[in-house]
DNA sequence: CAGTATCCTCGAGGATACTG
DNA sequence: CAGTATCCTCGAGGATACTG
């Protein structure tokens, strides 16, 4: 393996980052909380090329972050969808959708969709909470320690 | 540019992740985080050779993530510290952490290092959040839709 | 200590054509 | 439609040595 001194066993960001640091994986990830299932969908929409998303799938669904699911066609052909280990991954992408329409703003200032609470119709919005007291968080408010073994 | 199709300037979590989805970027950010400033720091903790560390911080800084600090030795040296751009990185370090920790466990199940709120003790939690009615939300609760122009 | 310069390798990713 | 097979390029990243 390359790169194996990226996945340093013992930080879960590290592994985290190992996996969805990869040049494609974000952006399909992208695709599929916006619907996108379908193999030839994939390939128009992101214009990647067919091995690499053939790979960047097949890596997906071998660390449980995708299923296949069998669909009926002429012959029987398989769709993308996530685990829940998958659907787990919205708040990452969610962060990462916030952090870019504040600070890396489109060219012509339109984001290219947008999200709303499906009840009340709400905007959204990722952040970081304490567990215990509720108060939102920022590297500030946190302290790191040793792990209590 | 190589992957400039990575970038579709339209999409927001597109260009974040044209910075972020790099090899060694949310590893180096993590140790930002984590509190390292130095250059030799960097390098011992992350074993990244010194060229792609030298443009990895280069990066950051010309994205303004990152910014150049002078500080005293024998000589003037600089440090790197986060800006508010950098800062507000926070939630999407602290969402991916969340999700290796719960679906990525470690080999020996021991975490590298513990966070709690500085003021009362309490875990802390990436999530998604309605602005409106204040309730966490996952994907199925969200509704996407055509910008409004 | 914090880089820069040089050189090299290898593998990620694209293009294209083919298959059931 | 959903891939697989083949071939090729180029650039990301490592190793090493040097510099103020």
């Amino acid at each position: 393996m390359a790169h194996a001194k990226l996945a340093d066993p013992q930080c879960t960001i590290s592994r985290s980052a190992a996996l969805l640091g990869e040049r494609w994986t974000l952006l399909l990830l992208r695709q599929v909380f916006l619907g996108t299932r379908r193999f030839e969908d994939f390939q128009s929409q992101m214009d990647i090329s067919r091995s690499v998303l053939t790979e960047r799938l097949a890596e997906l669904v071998d660390e449980g972050v995708l299923r296949r699911v069998a669909y009926k066609d002429a012959r029987t052909r398989y769709e993308y969808r996530l685990t829940e280990k998958g659907h787990a991954l919205y708040p990452v992408l969610m962060a990462l959708r916030d952090w870019g329409a504040r600070w890396m703003p489109p060219e012509d200032g339109r984001p290219s969709f947008d999200l709303h609470h499906h009840d009340c119709g709400g905007d959204v919005h990722a952040k970081v909470e304490c567990t215990e007291c509720g108060v939102e968080l920022t590297a500030r408010d946190v302290r790191v320690t040793a792990p209590n073994r």
